[in-house]
RNA sequence: GCCGGUGUGGCGCAGUUGGUAGCGCAGGCGACUUGUAAUCGUCAGGUCGGGGGUUCGAGUCCCCCCACCGGCUCCA
């Protein structure tokens, strides 16, 4: 009825267009720049296309390619152009599902005779990518039934399967389906995007008006990946690659990948002479070197340190146990194919322990407790080791020896939040202390299959959720994710450069406490069973020293570092007075070495600085005769020369007492 | 475990259409004695991940295995 429109936008003023007027409409009323930059839009808080009509009231937002919406929007459009190059190049090719992911896009295939991507045909298809972008094609929306929609995708099973899951939504049978590409519109129709030049693809949109808005993207890798992540359907072929809103976003995100390859911690392990995967003993086993050692021995001490003072009390258990334990604790029911198999000793089988708690239970066992012994808190750097699948093994991060800094908390229902609140403040402590400032936790429910009555389950989930509320810490609930036993807390950081990293777990267990038969007497001189809490802070010594390593770049905070100080005479005759600096350095606590003078100065200090000592120290004619050091600290512009040296030793001295993060005067 | 890729002296790399392995760094030795990211010379070191095959002859072609890398699945 009326000729005119009005609409709301994000800041909330009112904006009258006329009747039929679309989004594109919308943004160019709004100015030319923002038509410029607009690639979808929300109506009503749904993302639409462009050329959606508006209706009158409508709370409409326009999405620019340089937002993270705008950018999947952009994403999954060069996703559907990859499909379309792929098809192209590929007459015969199925294609199934290709969404936007964080900084990127893949689609999955399957090629016409079982034929494989290789590397070479990357850049084939970008070429063609390049041509239908350069054609301008329009992406046009259209609704279908859901015969219409198998018919048009006959020759397609896997669009056809997507369209089957529309018509009768599985729910539960199929959780799988929805997770990777959110199901193509709902209510018994399905939507589809055409190309100008005739390609369809089953999609929910929005889509970018036309290929002409794509360009700053690169393919990156082939790999395979199961058809809906199911290791028992079909392997598809998945082409990764990302696409920005420009070049400049673009080369600055493949400068970031080069970082993180820059930061990876196998290739430092080795640069620094920290560890190494020797192959004579197997995949996923490391050895540390004495540069490595070092490091993690004052991880482990301050580690221990830590938690003598919060009242932990020490235990060791042998690595190995007869297969009895670990059909009490439940562990051979469920992860036996993740453990390494039984040795056959005097008629017995023994396994290597893929976890310590077990044997923690043994030690609460050991005698009757009361009440008053509770919390009881058992602390063990335990080693364990898993039988992970080959192709998962990843340096540090995932090993399949490695030691936990494991710990069971046995105690009353009535201290059960205190402990768990103290634990959460305990975790955050030691991670800030080791330099991450940003923290995320999980909270994992009860899976399909567990052990234990659902109702103990809500009670354990209620404890852990409390300690979350009082603590403060922004929480994901990860439905269905606990272990088998327990619910859990995981806790992550975000390094340096933005990645997150799972470190803390943290799991409220009133399982094992039952198959062990552990109880108490309470003050009603009655039996009780105890609750067990299982905690490791930084999980795996290994893991955390890897992503130490990656935030850090290898350049390891002073109070970490094998090597703090290294002092350089400028010539042999000052060798004596740097002999002598270098143990005044070593009277003061520190780490400090020297380098003699055989070769020259630039050579030296390139050495050290690649090695990333945080201190080079140089000391020539003036310094003897001032009794000072020049001090180069890494970080830092350039050297200070003639600093006494007492005072560079309380400095550092003060910097690693403290366990800065970075050197003093950088 | 599955898909793809890679595998040459401690490390990083070169090795044309198959004809019996090169370079840089690191290391040893010698010289140089040096003020803030690579001094010069010299020596030594590999049979090319392992096994089998094709061939007059294989690092280079084929098969099997192993390890590693990138993903997928898994992660108590």
């Amino acid at each position: 009825m009326a000729d005119q429109i009005t609409v709301t936008l994000p800041d909330g003023s009112p904006r009258s267009l006329p009747a039929g007027a679309t989004a594109a409409d919308l943004a160019a009323a709004v100015g030319p720049r923002l038509a410029g930059a607009a690639v979808a839009a929300t109506v009503d808080g749904a993302e639409v296309d462009l050329a959606h009509p508006l209706h009158d009231g409508a709370k409409v937002a326009i999405l620019t390619a340089d937002s993270e919406a705008g950018r999947a929007v952009l994403r999954h459009s060069t996703a559907h152009v990859m499909a379309q190059a792929v098809l192209d190049l590929w007459p015969g090719a199925h294609f199934a599902i290709g969404p936007a992911i964080e900084d990127g896009f893949y689609y999955d295939f399957e090629l016409p005779g079982g034929a494989r991507f290789s590397p070479d045909d990357l850049p084939r298809i970008e070429a063609r990518m390049r041509e239908i972008v350069g054609e301008g094609q329009s992406f046009v929306r259209e609704e279908h039934t859901i015969e219409e929609g198998l018919a048009l995708f006959r020759d397609q099973p896997y669009k056809r399967e997507i369209i089957e899951g529309v018509a009768h939504p599985a729910g539960e049978d199929d959780p799988g389906a929805a997770a990777a590409e959110p199901a193509p519109v709902g209510t018994g129709g399905i939507s589809t995007y055409r190309n100008s030049s005739g390609f369809v693809d089953l999609c929910r949109g929005p889509h970018v008006p036309s290929t002409d808005r794509l360009g700053a993207f690169k393919l990156l890798r082939v790999a395979g990946a199961y058809w809906r992540g199911d290791e028992r359907r079909p392997q598809l072929q998945r082409i990764y690659g990302t696409a920005w809103e420009c070049d400049k976003a673009l080369g600055e995100y493949l400068r970031r990948l080069e970082e993180a390859e820059e930061r990876d911690h196998r290739r430092l392990g080795a640069e620094l002479d920290l560890f190494h995967f020797p192959p004579e003993l197997g995949p996923g086993l490391a050895v540390f070197h004495p540069k490595g050692g070092l490091v993690r021995r004052i991880m482990e001490d301050y580690s221990r340190q830590e938690h003598e003072a919060a009242g932990y009390e020490f235990v060791y258990t042998p690595h190995l146990s007869k297969a009895g334990l670990f059909e009490t604790s439940g562990h051979l029911e469920w992860f036996a194919d993740s453990m390494y198999p039984a040795m056959k000793v005097e008629g017995a089988s023994y396994y290597p322990k893929p976890m310590n708690c077990p044997m923690h239970a043994l030690i609460y066992r050991a005698q009757t407790r009361s009440y008053r012994e509770l919390p009881l808190r058992l602390f063990e750097l335990g080693t364990v080791y898993r039988f992970e699948r080959s192709g998962v093994l990843h340096g540090l991060l995932r090993a399949r020896g490695f030691t936990q800094d494991d710990a069971h908390i046995f105690c009353t229902p009535d201290q059960l939040g205190d402990e768990l609140a103290s634990l959460l403040a305990f975790v955050l402590r030691l991670l800030r202390t080791f330099g991450f400032e940003e923290f995320e936790a999980d909270l994992s429910t009860r899976p399909e299959r567990f052990i234990g009555e659902p109702a103990e389950w809500d009670r354990a989930e209620a404890a852990l959720a409390g300690a979350l509320d009082r603590s403060g810490l922004e929480y994901h609930l990860a439905e269905g994710e606990g272990a088998y036993y327990a619910p859990k807390i995981d806790v992550h950081v975000r390094d340096a450069i933005g990645r997150r990293w799972q470190i803390a777990t943290l799991q409220v267990d009133f399982q094992e406490p039952a198959r062990f038969e552990l109880a108490y007497t309470g003050p009603d001189n009655a039996l009780h069973r105890p609750h067990m809490i299982h905690r490791a802070l930084f999980g795996s010594i290994e893991r955390f020293l890897g992503v130490l390593l990656e935030h850090y770049a290898g350049a390891l905070p002073t109070w970490l570092c094998p090597v703090q100080a290294r002092v350089l005479p400028v010539r042999d005759d000052h060798r004596a007075y740097a002999e002598e600096v270098r143990s005044q350095l070593g009277r003061a606590g520190l780490r400090a070495d020297l380098v003699e003078a055989g070769e020259p100065l630039g050579a030296r200090i390139r050495r050290a600085k690649l090695e990333k000592v945080p201190y080079v120290l140089v000391v020539g004619d003036e310094d003897v005769a001032g009794g000072t050091v020049g001090v180069n600290a890494r970080g830092s512009e350039r050297p200070r020369r003639g600093v006494p040296v007492a005072e560079l030793a309380d400095k550092v001295a003060e910097e690693v007492a403290l366990r800065r993060p970075a050197p003093a005067w950088g």
